[in-house]
DNA sequence: CTCATTTTCGACCGCAGGTCGATTTTGTTT
DNA sequence: AAACAAAATCGACCTGCGGTCGAAAATGAG
């Protein structure tokens, strides 16, 4: 049969699992049932059942990180279009959240360890590489602005959030509303041409 | 004795506990135990533990709200004088979590749902008065930008996660270095002058 | 075939959140 | 004060969880 790993399984199963329930009204059970093996053999690929989430995430974010790393490095793209794509994978890289069931009881509050995770790991895995990119547009003058590492923080946490969907559950007009806001507010505060960000809007 | 009511009393002793230990290893009997109560009263006052914490997050913030928002009110002062007074009532309303301990196991992780819970109360409530202030600020031409909402939103956002600064843990000076950069992408992007929102800089 | 190692398993443990009906306290009415 | 309904208190109890464990099954090298 498959002959995927059975450490695989168990994130496989734990993910289809994600997309119907919320993680607390998840047991190791379902889990090891959803993926076919005894309880007992969980704990012998993971520790705990909050070590499975850890794998889940760092799995589900190792792929479009590892684009938007490789990413920055390309100095010969220009720099928007850089920030375009690196941004498309933070945007990738929430699809698993955005499946989740807003079902019965469970208020999307317990969800709250799994997201913050994933903000936190997002973050700062991309804070490095959006500011190298920031940093080069300063340099050659397509950027205006004095903090290229908080420019790249406070972009990547509205974003994030945003994305998300979480923290401040909103309608995707108000995700839309808050996205052209931030475009505006980036292309005002950094001196770059009104237009150049504008991607950012039509993301979602 | 103490007429305070029992409700009170079962959020007070949560809040004494939180002092000591995470929420995760407070158990319902614990905080009956500190209460002073059997541990079925406390389902006569709230329906699960969750909705404790709920109740404590609310009252610790409804006293530092409640003056955020009447400051909205009053167009007699400028509008960067009540942001600053708005952002002043963020920040103390975060003390809370000062106090935790970072102690032995349990890792910042578990506090995840407090402050998930933290951030969502505290941008959904203060984005009104946030959005009216710069509304106002915006019609009588101190700040020049198009989407409000969107902007309050945003330096919420930002400020809300440095301050809770549980999502993506920062020293001091990152945390300074972010805020500067708000500050002047805040200054840059709506044609404000430079040093107006420069108090921003100077909190915490 | 042997036998040591790896892998699998589900009964079991301790404990947490939440329920329940019995009991006590409170306050109103006569 | 007596009577009674309503509000409040309680802790034994239930259920289901995460995690442990030793025994059994699978594996594979010699």
């Amino acid at each position: 049969m498959s002959d995927i790993s059975k450490s695989e399984k168990i994130l496989d199963a734990l993910q289809q699992l994600l997309e119907e329930r919320s993680i607390q009204h998840i047991s190791v059970s379902d889990i090891a049932a959803k993926a076919g093996i005894g309880k007992g053999s969980i704990y012998y690929y993971y520790p705990s059942k909050d070590a499975i989430v850890d794998a889940l995430i760092k799995r589900s974010y190792e792929k479009p990180l590892q684009t938007a790393k490789t990413l920055s490095a390309k100095s010969d793209i220009s720099s928007f279009t850089r920030m375009a794509m690196l941004f498309q994978a933070c945007q990738n890289s929430s699809a698993i959240f955005l499946k989740q069931k807003h079902n019965t009881s469970a208020s999307a509050q317990d969800l709250a360890l799994l997201h913050q995770k994933y903000l936190n790991y997002l973050i700062s895995e991309l804070k490095p590489a959006l500011t190298e990119i920031i940093s080069q547009g300063i340099a050659c003058g397509e950027i205006h602005f004095d903090y290229p590492a908080a420019l790249a923080e406070i972009a990547l946490i509205v974003i994030a959030v945003k994305f998300d969907n979480s923290l401040i559950p909103s309608t995707p007009e108000e995700i839309k509303d808050t996205l052209k806001g931030l475009t505006s507010l980036l292309e005002k505060g950094t001196g770059v041409p009104t237009g150049a960000l504008a991607y950012l809007s039509i993301l979602k």
